[in-house]
DNA sequence: AATGAATGAGATTTCATTCAT
DNA sequence: AATGAATGAAATCTCATTCAT
């Protein structure tokens, strides 16, 4: 009945990607109404603050990513299948919007916390899946957390070279490379 | 290798602690100036201003880290006892000062230009070391900044997850594993 | 003596309400909207602006009052009876709505303007009857204006003492005593 | 060892005239900044917010009236001289800076909570000395509470009188009348 | 009549920096 | 060397009001 919320989406994008360019605390208010084509004003219509907006943002994004090791997970996958199809998976989001994923690098930092207590946070499912593929003998006894950290770090280091213009775009072209590297990672590791 | 500085002052101490933990831009001079437990305009006398100071702790910070590189590049060592060396280095810096290591990674985005054109860089200069180690035979052929990125990955990673409490201190008992996987992948990557 | 209003808009009533709560400037038009279970929008329907409503309603308060004042005035009552029945009404008035007195209390400061010029304010009123008492020889000769003003204090005073949870309610119980004291201290002032 | 601060006063002062003049809420930290002639910032190095001001203000506004009384009642003195000098140098104070008066009337509504719950506030100790007076003998039997409000009801009016220019400054030569009402009202009431 | 997104002006607050002491 | 009051600019946020729907 009332106007449609026109802007909320240019809102949300504009300040998506300015928090990218230059960082959260770097960007105004202002400079997100500027880019959005709105007043500052408009944007406490839909967010309660600047904060909030970073909350919703990284939520979004966040969930968006850890939705994908979900959706694997329940389906059941040797070991090599399961992490070859992440990382596509990872690096097929991270194509389509590399923004994304660069702004939850960034704010993790602040607001990690809000997600690690999810005891079905990705990266302790992730833990749990690989723990799991020791158990079922999968893979050799080793230490799973250091294992999972690294994989992960393989992953997400990708995508941060991309991102700084040291790997080619789009990143998803080196998906069974580094599958590959994270599966002999698991495979060769001793305790 | 350097031995830590024994007496940061402490205006420089409270800064490099307040950049990791709230960020830079989270970081008043006012901030700065309580922790050390002097006034802001002290501040002033030792850095002509805020970015001054986030510069200097940049470089003095990031120089501890590129000259383990380039010192153990001087040598002529094999590359599996290069790698091996620098991991065990890096982990030695990183736990005798923590903050040190996080503060570069926070800052890099921001100030990474000014050191990126140098032709000396420690990622370039780590290329070029796996590079030659694949012209001389030491490796097979490979996507040289691929699997860079992918050592680079892990090492940094592996920091990360110590940060964030998913791997405990020190950092220097994973150093063999690490560089074990890292001279792994090196090794076996195909072209 | 009408009787209260039976149901004013939602609107007007939230508005009240909340300029007592919150103070007027305190008060926004989400506040009142919200309460009043609209939107801000609807609110310009019925009053051009928040000035207006305002104003609006305290006219109508202060009107409520004043008629009392008015209507004795009509008749021509001794001294003593026209304080002992003012008092009475005014307490009844209090007890049936105490927001519409406090309301008036509050925004006295800043519209008693447009009512001040009126020759036939109330307080202007109410120094007149006690000044043509004295004249009859119903009092003695005193400083008029004072006793006038001791007079009010003590009537407003017990209501705002029964706001602050100093006195008990209704107020009607304390009209007699009240008003007695109010005679035997224009009964007994001197000059 | 800093500059002197100079201004803290100039911004006090003009704080509380303007909160007297406007209201609170509808005098803004520019207005006081621009009568204190300094600038917006300067407010923020004596108050950490416009709230804190106002709490100060009213807090040593109250604390210069409720020692008065405080200060009478640590002496034994009968009721009437009691309440007599209770007036005058009520008055006196008024008189000497009528500002400080009407900031507290201002403000008690909100700000009163902080100090009821003083066992020790003004209200409550003239409530008691009234009460003991009862005791005493030295005065009839009677509604304490009431005597105490419509007491006070009158003392305050005839400040509030002063401010409306209903009655002529100074207040203290009103002192003895509005005493001797006081003290009338006392001893003539009635259970 | 009503909605609620959006505006535009202004409010409070923060903060790097300067400067008198 | 150091202090901390004060500045000036900018940041976040609020809010009465308008207007397309």
């Amino acid at each position: 009945m009332g106007r449609p919320p026109l802007k909320k989406s240019a809102i949300e994008r504009s300040a998506l990607e300015l928090f990218v360019e230059k960082g959260v605390d770097g960007t105004s208010i202002r400079d997100i109404a500027q880019r959005a084509g709105v007043t500052e004003g408009a944007l406490y219509r839909h967010h309660r603050s600047k904060d909030d907006l970073v909350r919703h943002l990284f939520l979004e994004s966040y969930t968006r990513y850890s939705e994908v090791i979900k959706k694997l997970n329940a389906e059941p996958l040797p070991f090599k299948t399961f992490v070859q199809s992440l990382v596509k998976e990872f690096y097929r989001l991270y194509d389509e919007d590399p923004y994304v994923f660069q702004f939850v690098m960034i704010v993790r930092h602040h607001l990690l916390d809000e997600v690690r207590s999810d005891e079905k946070n990705p990266i302790e499912l992730l833990t749990r899946i690989v723990g799991s593929a020791v158990k079922k003998g999968e893979l050799p006894r080793q230490n799973v957390d250091l294992t999972t950290q690294l994989m992960l770090g393989m992953v997400l280091q990708a995508a941060v070279a991309q991102q700084y213009g040291r790997l080619k775009a789009p990143l998803v072209q080196h998906a069974d490379a580094v599958g590959k590297a994270c599966v002999e990672l698991a495979v060769r590791a001793t305790a």
